[in-house]
DNA sequence: ATGGTTGTTACACAA
């Protein structure tokens, strides 16, 4: 039986990174690699890094110093509309179709410190690409198989964090955002496809912050996401949480996730 | 309650 692995990334630069990255591939061949806050312009991306590396089509979407995110592939991609989720213009959304599935690259923004969107405009910045992002999936054609990956900056149920009670009142694991990215998946009609293999009550984390002992605390969030339409998530035999490069020199805050499905 | 780190940028800001 063939099959399609799909791996979701926040990199926190692409240039920094790049041996990180080969040596990800090398060790999991991902077909299809989605990168976040890839953080240069476009004519800054090491796409020959990335062909030595076996994939050879990209689809970059970059901006200067700031966010912006890649889509690389084993397999030509069809670069398609990506759909305006960001009032600001902000490189937080690449979309191809590879192997007849859709696939969406999406970063939504951090949000700021205060979980509040009057105070903080980075937090009122996050809610309205939420919302953009549910009118959006509720108004798209279904039928199509399709995968939303990436860095959405939500831990969404309470085994997606270290504590869940400790957390309500921080940006990422707040009422408003986990109902709001639940209510995106809902429109969308998307599974979760973490938590189809890997139900809870088993902790999933994928980002482990620069500040402190990550790897003693353990004070993780399951932040990056890897979603699919209902066919497709039946499909989906194997997913990853790949922790090693956590603690690899120089590291990304958060790690790779990778699924699997037959096609 | 506070501070803890990293990358890009330019004399902070975003995460």
């Amino acid at each position: 039986m063939p099959h399609i692995s799909i791996a979701t990334w926040n990199i926190n630069s692409v240039r920094v990174r790049a041996d990180h990255i080969a040596r990800f591939v090398s060790e999991h061949q991902p077909d299809v690699l989605c990168l976040q806050e890839i953080k240069c312009r476009n004519e800054e991306f090491p796409s020959k890094a990335f062909s030595s590396m076996g994939l050879r089509y990209v689809n970059v979407i970059g901006q200067k110093g700031s966010h912006g995110v890649a889509i690389a592939s084993k397999h030509p991609l069809q670069v398609i509309q990506a759909p305006t989720l960001c009032p600001r213009s902000e490189a937080r959304v690449a979309a191809v179709a590879a192997k007849g599935i859709t696939i969406h690259n999406l970063y939504v923004p951090a949000g700021g410190e205060e979980p509040d969107p009057v105070g903080n405009d980075k937090f009122a910045h996050k809610l309205e690409v939420l919302a953009r992002m549910k009118a959006h999936y509720a108004a798209a054609p279904k039928g199509r198989p399709t995968l939303l990956v990436g860095d959405l900056n939500i831990a969404p149920g309470e085994h997606d964090v270290w504590s869940h009670k400790q957390l309500l009142n921080v940006v990422s694991h707040t009422p408003v955002e986990t109902e709001g990215l639940e209510a995106v998946r809902a429109a969308g009609d998307f599974v979760d496809v973490a938590r189809a293999l890997k139900p809870d009550p088993e902790k999933l984390y994928s980002w482990w912050s620069y500040r402190g002992d990550w790897k003693t605390a353990n004070r993780g969030r399951r932040l990056d996401h890897i979603w699919a339409t209902p066919g497709l998530a039946e499909r989906c035999d194997r997913i990853e949480f790949i922790g090693a490069p956590r603690g690899w020199d120089r590291p990304s805050d958060h790690i790779p996730v990778m699924a699997r499905f037959s096609i």
